[in-house]
DNA sequence: CTGAAAGCGCTTACAG
DNA sequence: CTGAAAGCGCTTACAG
C-alpha cells in the first residue's frame, strides 16, 4: 500500500499539534474551543490530503473497537445469514462492525473463534453457543466481556440472551396436528443436549402427555454432522415402516431432509403424512402441498440481540433474557 | 471488562523484559538464542496468567491486521452466504479473520463500508461491487489495497477478479433449450449494467440469433432492489400474455420470483413453459418439474479469491483474472 | 485558545 | 544471550 496520511501530516501540515486536529476532526471544536479559522485549515487539509483515520490506533488508545464478533453455527444457512443481515445492519446504525465467524457447533471451533475475536478486542459477542462449550462462554464472562447468546442459552450460566419460546413453539404444533385428526405425531430432532433442541423437544412431548398420547411419542434424533444424504435414508427409512401420520421437524435443516425423503419415498402429503417443518424456506412453498410451519421472528431477535448487547457496552449489567413466540404458518400440509 | 493481561505483566513476573517476552511467545526463541530455562518460565507465566495478546496493539505496530473485507450484496442471499462461509474457511486457514458488509447493490452503502473497512486497515478486499462505484473502487486500486473483484468485475479497471463465464452460461442455456425444440425463448434479468448481467444477456443474444431467432429475442429487466412480491407481479403479466413457451432467469432471486408467478398463474411446466433457473436452490427441486439451472463452482470461485488475495497481499502484484465454467444441471423443467 | 507529552500494547532494529 | 528504547497513530489529561 501507499504512504498512508496520519494526524501528524496534517498537523505539519497546517503547522499545529496533532492534539488541535485530532480534537477538530472529532468534532470537539467547541469544546476546545479551536480558532475558527484554524479548524477550517484543518478540516481543508484532512480533504485535501485524503486522510482516513486509522481506526486501528484509535482503538488501541481508547481501548475500544466497535466492533461485534457474531459467531453463528454456520453463516451459509439462511437462518443465521439471515440473523446475521439483521445484526450487520443495527451494528452499522451505531457505527460497528460485525466480524464473524462459523463454528459448526463444534466446541474446538468455537473456541478458536473465541480467541481470536478476544485478541482483537471485540467490544461484545453475540454467539449461537455450541454444546459443551460452556467453560468458553463462562470465560467470557469472567473476563466481563459484553456478551449475548443467541438462538440457545446455557441455563448453568448467566448471561443475556435471545431466543426462542420453543417449547410453546411445537407444543402448538403438536395441538394443531391433533385438532387436524392426526395421532401418531412424530418428531425428528437434533441429537444435541442444548437447550433450544430440549426445549423443542419438551413441548413435543409433554403435548403429546396432555392429549393422552403418551404412547404415541417417537422421536428420532440426528447428528448435526451428517451429510444431507445421511439424513434423508435415515428419516426415509422411517418413512418406509411408516409408523407415524405426522412428523415435526426441529430444525430447517431437518425439514429439508425430510421433504427430500418424502419425495423420493413419494408419500402424499397430508393424505398418508401430515408435515410441520421449522423456519421458513422457499422450498416449503413449492412442496406439493404447501409446508405448515413454525416462523421465528428473526428481524426481531437480531435487533433485540444487538440492542442488549449495546446496552451491556454501554455499561448495564444487568442481564436480559428474552423469549420470543413463533407463529404457526398453517398451510395444505397437515389435512 | 477486568483487568487485561500484558506483555509487561509477564516480564515483570519473570524478571526479563518485554522483548524477550515477545520473542518467546513468538516463537522466535531459538533465533534469538533465549535461554531455554527463561523461555520455560515465560511460557509457564504466559498460561498462569492466561495471557492474550493483544491483536491491535500487534496490528498497530505492524501495519497489518489479518483482516479481509467482505462486501457482498447481501449476506442474507444464499449465494453470497455460501460464498462467505468458504471465504472464511480459507482465510481462517491462513489465520486470517474477515469482517463483512452487505451494499445492497447500492453505491453510497458500498462507499461508506469500503472506508470503514479502510480504516480498520484490512489487509485486502473482495468485493462484489455495486454498479457506478468505480471511482470507489478505483481509490483503492491508488492506495495500491490487495483487492479481488468477485462475481462481477468492472472492465475499465486493472484488478484481479473471479467470475462466472457468465456468457457461455447462458448461451448453452439457449441451446439446450432449442435443442429440446423451444423457440420463442424469453429471458427475466436485472436492470443492471455491470458485466455480469450484460454478458447473461449477451449470451442470450449471441445464441437466439446463431439458432436463428432473432426475431424471438424478448428480455424482460427487472429492478434489483423490487421486493419480491413486486418481481412476481411482473413475471406474472408476461405469463398471462405469454409471449414465450420458454425462460432463462438471470439470478437466483429472479428464479424464485418467477417460480412464485409461474405458480400463481398454474402454468404447466415444461408443457406450456419451459424453465432455467440461475445457481442453485432447494425450491427448485421441489418444484412441479425440477429446474434446470445453471450452477455455479461456488467452492472454487471462493477458494480462488482468496488465493489470489493472499498472492497480493505477499506482494505479487500481478492482477490475476479467473473466468470459471458453469455446470447446466439439465432436468424436467425443459421437456 | 493551543500544545507538549504520556501512553495504549505490542515488535524489532540495535547495542552490548 | 538479553534489554533499553523507539515507534506504530491515535486520544486526552494537563499545563499554560
Amino acid at each position: 500500500m501507499s504512504k498512508k496520511v496520519s494526524l501528524k501530516d496534517i498537523a505539519t501540515k497546517v503547522g499545529v499539534s496533532t492534539a488541535t486536529v485530532s480534537y477538530v476532526l472529532n468534532g470537539l471544536e467547541k469544546e476546545k474551543r479551536v480558532g475558527v479559522e484554524v479548524a477550517k485549515k484543518i478540516k481543508d487539509a484532512a480533504r485535501e490530503l485524503n486522510y482516513m483515520p486509522n481506526q486501528i490506533a484509535r482503538s488501541l488508545r481508547k481501548g475500544s473497537t466497535n466492533t461485534i464478533g457474531l459467531i453463528v453455527a454456520d453463516i451459509a444457512n439462511p437462518f443465521f445469514g439471515q440473523l446475521a443481515r439483521i445484526v450487520e445492519d443495527e451494528a452499522i446504525k451505531h457505527n460497528y462492525t460485525v466480524i464473524f465467524g462459523s463454528s459448526d457447533e463444534d466446541c474446538v471451533k468455537s473456541e478458536a473463534l473465541i480467541d481470536t475475536f478476544v485478541n482483537r478486542q471485540v467490544d461484545g459477542f453475540i454467539i449461537a453457543p455450541s454444546e459443551g462449550c460452556k467453560s468458553q462462554i463462562n470465560a467470557l464472562i469472567n473476563r466481563e466481556v459484553p456478551l449475548v447468546l443467541i438462538d440457545r442459552y446455557l441455563p448453568q450460566l448467566n448471561t443475556s440472551y435471545v431466543v426462542l419460546d420453543n417449547f410453546t413453539a411445537v407444543y402448538d404444533a403438536v395441538t394443531h396436528l391433533v385438532e387436524k385428526g392426526h395421532r401418531r405425531i412424530g418428531m425428528v430432532a437434533y441429537e444435541n443436549s442444548l437447550i433450544h433442541m430440549s426445549e423443542r423437544i419438551r413441548g413435543y412431548k409433554e403435548a403429546m402427555i396432555d392429549h393422552q398420547l403418551e404412547k404415541e411419542i417417537r422421536i428420532k434424533k440426528i447428528a448435526y454432522n451428517l451429510p444431507r444424504q445421511e439424513m434423508e435414508k435415515i428419516i426415509g427409512e422411517m418413512l418406509t415402516h411408516l409408523i407415524s401420520d405426522a412428523l415435526i421437524f426441529a430444525t430447517n435443516a431437518l425439514s429439508l431432509a425430510g421433504l427430500y425423503a418424502v419425495k423420493t419415498n413419494q408419500k402424499k402429503v397430508p393424505e398418508e403424512l401430515a408435515l410441520i417443518g421449522f423456519d421458513g424456506n422457499e422450498a416449503f412453498d413449492f412442496f406439493d402441498s404447501p409446508l405448515t410451519y413454525i416462523k421465528q421472528p428473526l428481524e426481531q431477535m437480531g435487533r433485540e440481540s444487538v440492542r442488549i448487547l449495546l446496552d451491556e457496552m454501554k455499561g448495564n449489567t444487568e442481564n436480559q433474557h428474552i423469549q420470543m413466540a413463533s407463529k404457526l404458518i398453517t398451510r395444505a400440509s397437515c389435512g
